[in-house]
RNA sequence: GGGCGGAUAGCUCAGCUGGUGAGAGCAUCGGCCUUACAAGCCGGGGGUCGCAGGUUCGAAUCCUGUUCCGCCCA
């Protein structure tokens, strides 16, 4: 006997072996001086946060799946990996982390504290590393990045400071999204919007002088104690009354101007406004129109400050409350309205932002974006699906500045300097010795670091060297094409693409292919409030990586937003690949023993891999079956078609076709009708020649779902026989070459043909209740002498698979006493069952056949009558319809009649 | 408020440059331990393609309206 292998696929016992002997023999690296064509992935940096979870994997098996795709046809491929600092969220991680020991990061100082936070840096690497080991990931470790870096570091200040030096970035006062718990600015995009259930206060502000007042609605009362001005907008009728009055603001007793502004929103409270230019980022706007006072009265951490008067000290809501309590006891307030209105929350730690006057550095978008624009618009870069271009036009055409500084510890210093003695800014890449305009010594690094994504947007370059002239830059940029989530379209992609334009003058990469977002089995949305959280780490070792994989990639069509996962789903799929192992298994186990027949896998020449013209010429020594045919040429479509499936980032059909041919078609005919060659004992060269098709067929097959399923085709690959030249590994392997010299238009046909009297014939057995052990006669009755001759030819395959005591073709009309009978095409099926039959079933289902077929007749009568349609519907068409109807009715008056032989 | 996407079998989704009686996986039902696989084998059932109009000889596919759902932006 062949090798053996154990009944049920363990993945546990192959994936980390397997990874191993692909770092061992560098299997990942990329080689720039192959003579290759290189086809380069970047990878969307994971946060070293902690772990990753279900839904980062998915972009990564795309990813993977691309790259070792891109490998077999013949490039010299780079995936190159790496891992962001992400500023933020590593900063509230650690702080978070620090909490459980009592301590702020405050109390370590600045030093201290980022030195914990590379410590937590390093252990979430490790973790993520390993993950992406276990996913099977074909990363180019030896180029491994992180986003702090010296070689990444040196990138940010190069950007930075040519961007300073273009006068695209710049640093100024003006209304920020500021959250008060992590206390930094955030960009627009750090800014959750989300409805809250709030309230209108109507305040009344006496007017000066008089014992009137006015009322004017606000959703943030302590904002008022900041107010320097009420506005109307000009059309309204109160305005020339209101026009030179003066308003005094409660509390404070400040007296405030009427303004006019056309950006006061007349239906919005009362139609007049209070204006807190300090604290709104239109109320800054108009006070800047109108030249008025900016008064902050709240301090970084979000409490009041001495510009709040007695409420200075208390938290921004207590003092909401205070406030309140206080109008209200003096008649200040008219009314309260439940209000839902939209609410900025923290991206990281949900706490509502407020808007916040700050100085901060802001990068000038819009000479970015329109180069950016344009990329896509000419298809420089290439979106997939296109239809997320459109997201990206609408935020791109719209953009405003962007945030970039951020008051953290963690992440780029800003490079700039400020000298102590006279106030002068200076932008450099490294730190000045003396001021330029005072020559003073005294010089100081802003304290502030950048936003993360400033440096992630120089990430497709800056890991390949830039600023520096790499000779991995050149080679590899623009990169391919990129693999990421959708939802960091604007933080990310945009923006790599407008720092890709400015810095390199290329686009970063070519194809941007959006994945949806993994939810669960609901289609709700992963998170940990919810509980529904599908832990990857469960999935692969309960299912194994190439399951999950696979259960990724089917879910897979561009433009789909959501992917539910689930236990269950992926269990099915471990059942595919455990078809798979057993498929190889057969196929191993009845290879002929050591010796006898030592190659039984080599074909065609010494390179080790088949090819399905290799496979073709099998049929020199002993003819080829037509089962043998049909599966060569089937494969030929199957190698083409999937192949172009995967160029086109089309995972979904990809996985479909290959799940479909080889359990549906492969496995269900193929190997069945094998067993007729290997297990007769007088015919040598068949049972040679199918050891060495089915030895092929596997071969080719494992090459074209190793890159969906790298571990199982690797662990049955090692055991197929080797030649000589083989390569070490199937991940090093070409991909199969088919050509159309391979198809065989006319073995399909006939295979067609068995398969469907085979099946129609299944199914009387069954619906009569005929045991699957119990072999029956079957007649078959066809005026068609060619399919008469095809039956006869392949009496093995019928006999074999429909279970058949006694096969009898004939051309001339049977006995059809006690047959149950199906009608096929040009041909009617005939199973004798007497003493078995039941003639009220054998109606029943004769009836339910004429009533389709009925139902086609009158659907393509309809058409042959209409005028129309003979006049106008193209040649081809109607010749298919004239066949298709006539051999309905032929169907019709054949199960009319079979019906009458049941009929008592 | 503006924009985008979706509504197809019990569930999750393909198909949508209009034409070969609408497909898959899972679930379901019936029969099987047939020596690769019960994580399996064989067979079956199940959908007037959200609703209403329109264009067309012909619409799941194109157009208009409409109702729900999701997402993005304000």
């Amino acid at each position: 006997m062949g090798i053996s292998l154990a009944k049920r696929y363990e993945p546990s016992r192959y994936e980390e072996k397997w990874y191993r002997f692909w770092e061992e023999h560098e299997l990942f690296k990329a080689r720039p001086d192959s003579g290759k064509p290189p086809f380069c992935i970047v990878i969307p940096p994971p946060n070293v946060t902690g772990v990753l979870h279900t839904g980062h994997l998915l972009p990564m098996v795309l990813q993977d799946l691309v790259i070792r795709f891109k490998r077999a046809r013949g490039y010299d491929t780079l995936w190159l990996p790496g891992t962001d600092h992400a500023g933020i969220a590593t900063q509230t991680v650690v702080e978070r982390e620090l909490a459980k020991e009592g301590l702020r990061k405050e109390d370590l100082g600045r030093e201290k504290f980022v030195e914990r936070v590379w410590e937590w840096k390093r252990s979430s690497h490790k973790t993520i590393t390993d993950q992406l080991k276990k996913l099977g990931a074909a990363l180019d470790w030896s180029r491994e990045r992180f986003t702090l870096d010296a070689g990444l570091c040196k990138a940010v200040t190069t950007a930075f400071v040519r961007l300073y030096e273009d006068g695209l970035i710049y640093r100024g006062f003006y209304i920020i999204n500021w959250c008060p718990r992590c206390q930094t600015a955030l960009s627009d995009l750090e800014a959750i919007h989300s409805q809250v259930d709030g309230n209108l206060y109507y305040i009344k502000y006496p007017i000066k002088d008089t014992v009137d007042h006015i009322v004017v609605a606000t959703t943030r009362p302590e904002t008022m104690l900041g107010d320097t001005a009420v506005a109307i907008h000009p059309s309204d009728k109160r305005a020339a009354f209101l026009k030179d009055k003066t308003i005094v603001l409660p509390v404070i007793g400040r007296e405030l101007p009427v303004i006019t502004d056309e950006q006061v929103d007349p239906k919005f409270g009362t139609g007049i406004v209070k204006i807190t230019p300090a604290h709104d980022p239109n109320d800054f706007e108009i006070g800047n129109r109108h030249g008025l006072p900016r008064i902050t009265v709240m301090n970084r951490d979000g409490t009041m400050n001495q510009n709040a008067g007695e409420y200075a000290g208390l938290d921004r809501f207590d003092c909401r409350r205070r406030l309140v309590k206080y109008l209200k006891a003096n008649g200040l307030l008219e009314k309260i309205e439940p209000h839902k209105h939209m609410v900025g929350h923290c991206q990281r730690c949900d706490t509502i932002v407020e808007p916040y006057l700050s100085q901060q550095w802001f990068l000038k978008m819009k000479p970015l974006a329109e180069p950016a624009i344009e990329a896509v618009r000419n298809g420089d870069v290439q979106f997939i699906a296109p239809s997320w271009a459109n997201l990206y036009y609408d935020w791109m055409e719209n953009i405003r500045d962007w945030c970039i500084s951020r008051q953290l510890w963690w992440g780029h210093r800003i490079p700039a300097f400020y000298c102590q003695s006279c106030n002068e800014t200076m932008v450099a890449e490294t730190k000045p010795q003396v001021c330029p305009k005072c020559g003073s010594k005294d010089i100081v690094q802003d304290e502030d670091v950048l936003d993360t994504w400033f440096s992630s947007a120089l990430w497709p370059f800056s890991t390949l060297g830039w600023p520096d002239d790499s000779p991995d830059l050149s080679r590899y940029y623009p990169t391919s094409c990129l693999i990421t989530a959708f939802d960091i379209i604007f933080f990310w992609v945009a923006r790599m693409i407008m720092m890709g334009l400015y810095n390199m003058h290329e686009v970063p990469f070519k194809v941007v292919y959006f994945n949806g977002l993994i939810c669960d089995e609901k289609g709700q949305k992963m998170s940990k409030s919810k509980d529904n959280v599908v832990d990857a780490r469960k999935l692969i070792s309960d299912f194994g990586t190439d399951a999950v994989r696979f259960a990724l990639a089917v879910q897979s069509v561009p433009g789909r937003q959501f992917l539910p996962i689930s236990e269950g789903r992926v269990a099915g799929y471990r059942n595919f690949v455990n078809k798979v192992w057993n498929a190889s298994r057969f196929i191993l186990m009845n290879l002929t023993s050591e010796g006898e027949e030592s190659s039984s896998r080599l074909v065609g020449d010494g390179a080790g891999l088949t090819k399905l013209s290799d496979l073709s010429a099998l049929g020199e020594n002993s003819p080829l079956s037509l089962a043998d045919r049909w599966v060569i040429s089937r494969l030929t479509r199957v190698v083409t078609d999937v192949a172009e499936d995967l160029d086109r980032y089309r995972f979904y059909e990809a996985c479909d076709l290959l799940y479909q041919f080889i359990w549906h078609e492969y496995c269900d005919w193929f190997i069945e009708l094998a067993k007729l060659d290997l297990y007769q004992e007088n015919d040598p060269a068949r049972k040679a020649r199918s050891q060495k098709l089915l030895c092929g067929t596997l071969d080719i097959l494992l090459r074209i779902l190793h890159p969906i399923m790298p571990f199982i085709t690797e662990e049955v690959w090692q055991h197929l026989p080797k030649g000589e030249n083989s390569p070490v590994s199937i991940a090093v392997a070409q991909w199969p070459e088919a050509g159309p010299e391979t198809a065989d238009d006319q073995a399909e046909r006939s295979m067609s043909i068995l398969m469907e009297i085979i099946t129609k014939a299944r199914t009387i057995r069954s619906e009569m209740n005929v045991s699957p052990s119990l072999s029956v006669p079957l007649v078959v009755y066809s005026k068609d002498e060619a399919l008469r001759a095809l039956l006869d030819a392949h009496r093995d395959y019928v006999v074999f698979l429909a279970k058949t005591s006694k096969f009898t073709v004939t051309g001339e009309e049977p006995d059809r006493k006690h047959c149950a009978t199906a009608v096929a095409t040009n041909c009617e099926i005939f199973v004798p069952l007497e003493g078995i039959i039941d003639f009220k079933k054998e109606q029943v289902r004769l009836r339910r056949g004429l009533a389709k077929v009925d139902k086609n007749i009158k659907s393509d009568d309809f058409k042959l009558r209409n005028r129309e349609f003979m006049a106008k519907a193209p040649a081809d068409v109607i010749e298919l319809v004239k066949r298709r109807h006539k051999e309905s009715m032929e169907q019709k008056s054949k199960l009319e009649r079979a019906l009458e032989f049941v009929s008592d």
